[in-house]
DNA sequence: CTGGAATTTGACCACATGGTAAGAAAACGC
DNA sequence: GCGTTTTCTTACCATGTGGTCAAATTCCAG
């Protein structure tokens, strides 16, 4: 285990990791070049090495980071709460991480899109018994009558694929929109009324 | 203009695109190789450069090709049919693309996701004006009262970010149901009650 | 069958890439 | 201040990369 422990250890790490983040979330694992990284890092490229192993062990410890905020939010839906505002509460909190973190979104989006080799596990693991989770969670509400019945799955694919799609299609969707657009703020509204309307029994 | 003549021209053009495209759709533009693209192939590396001359042609060549079809659906959204119909059509449609050409849907997701390098001018012009068209006409929709009001340019979105994320998100959409499903028959039918639901008035 | 055009190949090149090795330079504990 | 450990750099290497080139092979019209 090779912890950061010094000061010097943490900010550089920190610092590689960051630029790390903006070349693979952009260009992807292996379109991500070790030149790049240092030279967004401000740093030697040995140097690089001196801190990670590897360019696969930086980007493994991208992702092993990124997941545990991403799915953190839904996590935090309560299954004692008011079904429609937990819900609402979970997208809103999810459209905030793709407008705050729309890098690690990409990402993340980068890794899924090429068959995920460097996640399998955590998805058939962690992601997958969450979703179970709550799923068991929104059928739940739907048979007790509070929410209408759907597939509990494809609703939580579609509060991912809504609120990802704003921070990894955004090049697009600014593009549509044009100019004095607020594209988060819109989809925050637009999103809240959408769930609104589907979850009405 | 070189354009595809005899057989033998029209058939590995053909090949080579094929090939490219699998390669390009999961590694993206720069993680994929010119050896790679001509293993799968079945041709040499200097046989590939002999049909297209840079691996950025063959990029551009399946970029071209791509956005007719992609936006085909849209196109026929008939402004005189009927307004619920016509849109769970596209929606319909356009989960077909993403079932039937999951790789060029990839493609494109590539391409958005690192800023549209390549695609800047196609999505600044045909795409937005296209979107810009068919939001006329589902705002006409809306204010004669036929189908719920929202952001015509939002409402777009979300069908495209459904529909694209069981292609694009396939691994995890698969890992999540887990085995004995059909991801895109079970969407199909989830996206048409989503909908109908959400256009209501 | 044959000559010219189309197609394909093997050898090659310059440069980029991930990573190494060894020592110089800082930083730190005392 | 001094010796040790941590940090960093320069020089380097093997391999991969996009692409070229001249020659070989195949194709095909007459």
């Amino acid at each position: 285990m090779s912890r950061p422990q010094t000061r010097i250890q943490q900010k550089n790490s920190e610092t590689i990791l960051e630029a790390a983040l903006e070349v693979f979330s952009t260009h992807g694992f292996r379109g991500a070049t070790l030149d790049q990284i240092a030279e967004v890092a401000g740093l030697s490229k040995p140097n690089l090495i001196y801190y990670f192993p590897s360019k696969e062990a930086m980007h493994q410890a991208l992702l092993t980071r990124l997941l545990d905020t991403w799915l953190d939010p839904l996590r935090e839906m309560d299954p004692d709460g008011e079904p429609v505002t937990e819900i609402l509460r979970y997208v809103r909190r999810k459209l905030e991480l793709s407008r705050d973190y729309p890098r690690e979104s990409r990402l993340f989006a980068n890794e899924i899109l090429q068959g995920a080799p460097r996640m399998q596990a955590a998805i058939a693991g962690d992601l997958t018994a969450l979703v179970a989770a709550k799923s068991a969670v929104l059928r739940h509400w739907m048979e007790a009558g509070r929410i209408a019945r759907l597939p509990p799955e494809h609703l939580i694919f579609s509060i991912w694929a809504l609120t990802q799609h704003y921070a990894d299609f955004d090049v697009q969707v600014r593009a549509v929109l044009g100019e004095g657009h607020d594209p988060f703020a819109e989809a925050g509204d637009y999103l809240d009324t959408l769930f609104r309307k589907l979850l009405a029994p």
